[in-house]
DNA sequence: ATAAATTTAGACACTCTTGTCTAATTCGTC
DNA sequence: GACGAATTAGACAAGAGTGTCTAAATTTAT
């Protein structure tokens, strides 16, 4: 017999690959025109599919959207959580480390496919499935935030950031890291590269005047001087 | 003859009257529905008027949304400009003066009726109609950013804030005071009277403790060590 | 009161979309 | 090559929405 063991539930390998591709197509054409606006047969084009494919995948438009947003929910928080594991815990430069940090949180999990198609759908969709949307609410927000914060306690914890409440403050680290990306975020387009680095730069200078210690940390008093530039 | 002149540009008043409850509908509507999800009947049921009697007004669906989104556009820069001239450029209590100017936009721009739905309105059908919403970023961001700029400049310069690029501040001072409203707007939801002012209070003391001065300024060295707190 | 303008309800043709059904075809596997 | 499962194209009924039209009713101003 054949090494090809659990076949019984992993269904053939074309299968799976409509499957993706109906997600992949729906998400995009879902964010471009609202559900209301989306039909089957755009999805079904751009999707390479017939549109009895997708009614036999997923039952119906509702039941698709539903299974898009609960997809990128996840994936989004599967990034944002592996992004959060590469926060600088040992800054060696506590200025640069943050800006890369903010990037990277920026470009993985905000400005990507992923997490700019879930942002629209959120604000687009939001109202009309509360439950759907609660459920994100806790999965998302309600997991990430306290788990940023968490890092940026250890840090001022550490003796690296001076600051009272760690909520407000990573709250506050993203406000900033993204303050000038709004209007761009609003009209749904994706920010340069440099846009990015830009606004995390000036983001994460005005967060460090803010929170960063006078004098450094622990052995640095001797340069305390230069410390302020 | 009578002193009532320029019948011929004024329709009754009655037309008038019907403008307005369609618009105000209209707006409800789109907002709640998305354009493709809107129809004609629930805006003119919404507005206590026949269907007929809107496409008399307006043509038809697409010139309606237009106009609600010019409409939109040109309320809320009026209410933006009326608030920014009431930043506080003598300031007796910066902080106080500062938090009170950030609950004010918050409320009176951003929050309100109209604030509302024109950000939903650019979140949800920006990219179908590039040249509206063009011309909303011009008539928009790109006059209300740089008159915000002005006056975080003019208190710069007059010795209150130690600011270098009055034009990052100002983007950092409004992404500061609505850094823990995002997900209540994210959702479409209006944020109470605590949580503006819970933001815009962390947000502002975060400000000041990156931009504010050591020692006040001018006439303030002799109280510069209780300046701190 | 009367005349003009506006609004109204309802019917209407037309288009688009959803979701189902069927018969033919393709695909993966043995 | 042959079998079974999945996919496909196309037709289809049912429903919903747009925009037009008409004749009657209502409002507004003279």
């Amino acid at each position: 017999m054949k090494l090809n063991v659990s076949p019984d539930t992993i269904p053939p390998r074309g299968h799976e690959a409509k499957r993706v591709s109906i997600m992949d197509a729906a998400g995009e054409v879902f964010c471009r025109e609202s559900f209301a606006g989306a039909n089957i047969d755009m999805i079904a084009a751009e999707a390479g599919v017939s549109r009895q494919t997708i009614y036999n995948h997923h039952g119906d438009k509702e039941k698709l959207f539903v299974a898009i947003v609960r997809d990128l929910t996840e994936r989004c928080n599967a990034g944002i959580f592996a992004t959060i594991s590469t926060f600088p815990d040992q800054p060696k430069d506590l200025e640069a480390d943050l800006i890369a940090f903010a990037v990277r949180m920026n470009r993985n999990c905000i400005c990507n496919r992923d997490g700019k198609f879930l942002r629209k759908l959120i604000q687009t969709e939001g109202e009309r499935y509360p439950e759907l949307f609660a459920e994100w609410r806790e999965q998302g927000p309600g997991r990430t935030w306290p788990a940023i914060a968490a890092r940026f306690a250890r840090l001022a914890h550490a003796g690296f950031l001076d600051i009272e409440d760690p909520d407000v403050a990573a709250r506050q680290f993203l406000a900033l890291a993204n303050a000038e990306l709004q209007t761009t975020f609003m009209l749904g387009g994706t920010p340069t590269d440099d846009e990015v680095l830009q606004s995390a730069t000036h983001g994460v200078r005005t967060f460090l005047r803010a929170f960063g210690k006078r004098q450094p940390a622990a052995d640095a008093q001797k340069h305390s001087a230069l410390a302020g530039a």
